[in-house]
DNA sequence: GCGTTCTGGTTAATCGTTTAATCAGAGCTT
DNA sequence: AAGCTCTGATTAAACGATTAACCAGAACGC
């Protein structure tokens, strides 16, 4: 039962240099009135002995952890890596640490999660909420992390910006009829990424939605989109809400025997992992995730700071919403005569 | 500075329920000796409370955290989800928290990010380690989840034995020459994988394997990989060694007009999120991560429990691998004659 | 020369929990 | 009745860092 630490403690530089522990924290962390020399000495001491501060006596006597939580609706979510990613790097050049909670998409396991976090101490905590849901809130700081247009919403990507830089670019290069293809209605991320493609579009411009898990209430997960037959129908670019559904109607396009970009154009959201690579490579628009978390993590450290009280509280930041950058690839091209040959097909079904 | 926690603590209940502190401490953890009633009693009160024990208090007192780390190579790998969710999910079921580290694909990163999360105390961690570097043994019992035939490895994918599947899978299907697609020649698991896949192959059965980032070294990232040429050189099947490289293949393959899996077969590897809903699905192989994080958490914490030294020590589990599962989906199919008519431009480069 | 201020430290209390050591009383033996 | 054990609790000492309060000595003003 050896549970005493390996590492040195105050203590230990203390009385190996002859002075009290009160004086050591202060020369460490450079608050009481010490003496230069005596700080160096003590730094350098500190350093040499390898000295690394115990989380757990400093958190029991500040009462605070030094460690955000992180939860998720759903870690499986591929936009999580790069999320996590730049809240842990956010974080952790703030000096703190991140604790994750995966709420399996599930709503309750979400407070559920909230609860362990609550549990561990965090001293504040970045919720990517689940669809609607409202942060029943904690015992703590709270930054959401969602889109601009939902109340409570602390930072997020201009989601609806990105809607409209999509629009921009299908109008310039010629395309007049839209599906906006998206998964599920009830995201108001993808709300507000419709939303934006619609402002964005001209007047002479037409789109139509389609939202994929209702089709897959009826035909079945994985079922086919139908969208050979929506290009027989006139439309001559797909939108779709995120790279996942962009993929998964730039493979069923091809499939299908139509050319992207030469007969329709594909795009997508978010850049993910794959969007560089497939053929064509996919043109998205790109959230500035790094800046998003930098803004969340520091407004959560700065409620952190300065929070009196206890009660959980939605923390709000100067700046709400981070533009997203339109990323043109190969999957987009101008609506021309490629798609004449497909035409002639109309109103097949 | 109201820097006193809201709940309750032990001392508040005993007060309240004229006991003293360490009977309270022993009701709740029923270690010491402590009447029926007397529990019970406390315990209810306790709950009515809303008693939280301080993590923190707690973690200084017994010099265990109950948090356990998680060090990736890159949060931005696809696979990361899975994993994170799984380890986060076997924490918490073991009362665990789960750090996370990521080391941004640097090596020396990697050691500080550990560091980092060493400083902030984890009881444990599980690594997932960059490519073939070994752990430099931190100050806590450490999981490496990598590949079997790695030596430090704990518990990992039985990624060799994948491989059998898919061999035995196209070998089946009648296919004859392979083309194995792999990243990076340096991984481990990736050549497991490739290793796996010829092995499984029958005696009459050919395979060339081609490295991406090597080609990309000349032709640039993003390159074609020139699939349609191995086509007509009468390759009839393409084994990625992650599903990320087949949807790369795949994609290209259909842009040049080759129909899968109807002309070749095309199979991946890890069940990304993309693979069930791509046209046309990926055949894959598909890793237990909810057992391969179950094994190794519950390895670090056997680990925990019983370590009296302090030193960094790689743990070992009774099971060192976890069978990959095959996923027959509709990339792949019998090699039949729907090769043919592209083959007469054998050898044209 | 005596009160005052400033400097450079020390003392001691505190955060909340765990746990070894102790203790009061009841029941039992001889 | 003295000694013993057993039960059910209490006491007190940690764990390591922070910080308010205190204090000795030097410098200084008048």
């Amino acid at each position: 039962m050896a549970q005493s630490r390996p590492g040195p403690n105050l203590s230990r530089i203390a009385t190996s240099l002859g002075v009290s522990v009160a004086t050591v924290s202060n020369a460490l962390s450079g608050k009481g009135r010490v003496s230069g020399q005596l700080i160096e000495k003590i730094r350098e001491h500190a350093a040499e002995l390898g000295y690394i501060p115990s989380q757990a006596g400093r958190a029991l006597r500040t009462g605070r952890s030094g460690v955000l939580g992180l939860v998720l609706p759903d870690i499986a979510n591929p936009l999580f890596p790069k999320i996590a990613q730049a809240i842990e790097f956010a974080a952790s050049t703030a000096g703190y640490g991140v604790l994750i909670a995966d709420s399996r998409g599930d709503v309750t396991a979400q407070t559920e999660a909230i609860n362990r976090l609550v549990e561990r101490g965090v001293d504040g905590m970045v919720v990517i909420p689940r669809r609607a849901t409202r942060i029943s809130s904690a015992a703590c700081p709270v930054a959401v992390i969602d889109t601009p247009s939902t109340s409570g919403n602390t930072v997020a990507a201009d989601h609806w910006q990105g809607g409209c830089e999509i629009a921009g670019h299908l109008a310039g290069l010629g395309h007049r009829r839209i599906l906006i293809i998206g998964n599920n209605q009830e995201s108001s991320v993808q709300n507000d990424r419709a939303d934006g493609i619609r402002s964005g579009m001209r007047p002479d411009m037409h789109a139509d939605t389609l939202w994929i898990d209702r089709l897959e209430q009826d035909r079945g997960s994985g079922c086919s989109l139908g969208l050979a037959e929506k290009v027989r129908q006139g439309f001559t670019a797909f939108a779709a809400l995120s790279d996942l559904q962009a993929l998964r109607a730039l493979t069923e396009l091809q499939q299908a025997g139509v050319n992207i970009p030469a007969d329709v154009s594909v795009t997508g959201f978010d850049d993910l992992i794959w969007s560089p690579v497939v053929t064509p490579s996919l043109t998205t628009v790109r959230m500035d995730m790094d800046r998003i978390a930098e803004i969340a993590v520091s407004a959560l450290t700065d409620a952190i700071k300065t929070s009196s009280t206890w009660e959980g509280m939605l923390v709000t930041a100067d700046v709400d919403r981070v533009a997203m950058q339109l990323i043109v690839r190969q999957s987009s091209g101008p609506c021309g005569p490629g798609t004449k040959n497909l035409r002639d097909g109309e109103h097949v079904g």
